[in-house]
DNA sequence: GAAGAAGTGG
DNA sequence: CCACTTCTTC
């Protein structure tokens, strides 16, 4: 079974992109960030159309996640409220999707940026994490414990992850504390899968639009996908597909796939 | 020689498809109304790079016009004043310029839309007519009378003009006043010579981006070509290209083409 | 640098 | 419906 993830920075925009690349690479699973659209306007035909089902969480302007897939979907829920059983406000931000797919139970996020150090939306980050790691203890306590939670984390884990890492450290997606929020999440029992496969550092997800980033491979990794030990050794391969970033018009990032052994 | 008029609505989105038209249609001079661009951010590079020369007057967002032309162009001037040789608020919009190209005065128009009747804009529009007559008139007087003056006029002068002329006295663009601002401009001796070579209706120039105008040919003919007495007998052919209207991402107007005898 | 929103214009 | 503006976000 393969799962993609792939922040496409708005599906409306991106659409064509996206369908051109399901029909070259037929994922069974596609998790998608920042769609960008609330649920009644997502153009859901075009991939039922090519055989995927869809669950979606999606507002207007911001954020938004979407699973699609080429197998039945069930527990489908959205937002940490869901599974955790109470309200917060950390899901007024459509971020979370999880659907349980051929035993799999996926996770699909869309971590907060966080904008700058020092800034609210800093400590929104963190705060994010912190009930992250709450969520995912849930689900691991679940019927269905095989967890794939991949998204754009919007955090380089260590300094093989960023073209030039000098004085990183001071930059939002590298900063310690949001480093060790997301390194304390994934202590629950996770592995970076793609470092499974890949120690050498130079290999990215995502690359600014400004400044020619992509042309000079100035590159972030922050798009992962994490599993928990029963899935680490189902892993046969997980690799970074750039050529959806060389397109005209691209996202800014570009698909992660892990292929899992049946 | 070939004189084209087309109403882009911005060369910076159209830049491909005016491009494209011209590598197949190399006429000698293409008049563009709606650049919608600054003269200092207008394209000039790719149409200098297949052997046009500019004209170019525009402003930031709306009107603006240009001339291209494949032969030396003299006498280029923008706006009312620079002929009549006095300033007015009329020339604060950018929607007039001319220059001399092989013995013809090209003029190139963007008569304002005029919005809606009984508005200011609609006022604005008879007035810009009336200044027109004074301007046409002092250069038929010139040591070069003999014009071509094309561009977006924003009238259709008679009822063959328009897919259904039922009740379009009252709509912009058909209501009496402005269509008799359009004649007493002709009235100075000008030939609407695309109706020298086609008298029947159903030809248009441009249709509403709207409700499937081009789809279902509610078109207008909006978009001409008039010419003084002594170039009417060079006329060999006046023609609508309604293929770039059928493109992706078109303008909403098409090319009127005419083909002046040497 | 590119996206969506809300507004204006045609 | 499409393109422009300014604004905000990432």
């Amino acid at each position: 079974m393969k799962i993609a993830t792939w922040n496409v920075n708005s599906i409306r925009s991106r659409q064509a992109i996206v369908l051109d690349w399901l029909a070259a690479n037929p994922v069974d699973v596609l998790c998608l960030q920042e769609t960008k659209v609330v649920d009644l306007d997502f153009p859901r035909e075009p991939f039922e159309a090519i055989g995927y089902q869809l669950a979606i969480s999606g507002q207007k302007s911001y954020n938004g996640v979407a699973i699609l897939s080429r197998h039945p979907m069930t527990e489908i829920s959205a937002g940490f409220g869901a599974v955790l059983g109470e309200e917060t406000d950390l899901d007024e931000q459509k971020r979370v999707i999880t659907a349980v797919i051929g035993g799999v139970r996926v996770v699909n996020l869309y971590v907060p940026n966080g904008s700058a150090i020092a800034s609210e939306k800093y400590d929104y980050k963190l705060r994010w994490f912190a009930l992250l790691k709450t969520y995912l203890a849930q689900l691991q306590g679940s019927a269905v414990p095989d967890l794939c939670v991949c998204g754009d984390f919007n955090v380089a884990p260590d300094d093989r992850d960023i073209y030039k890492p000098d004085g990183k450290d001071k930059h939002i997606m590298a900063s310690p504390p949001e480093r060790e929020a997301l390194a304390s999440v994934l202590s629950l029992g996770f592995t970076d899968i793609f470092r499974q496969f890949t120690p050498d550092g130079g290999h990215y997800s995502w690359w600014d639009y400004r400044r020619g980033g992509f042309a000079n491979n100035r590159g972030w990794r922050i798009d992962h996908i994490y599993l928990t030990a029963g899935l680490c050794d189902r892993a046969q391969a997980c690799t970074i597909d750039i050529e959806p970033r060389r397109r005209e018009k691209p996202s800014d990032h570009t698909p992660v796939i892990v292929d899992l052994r049946n």
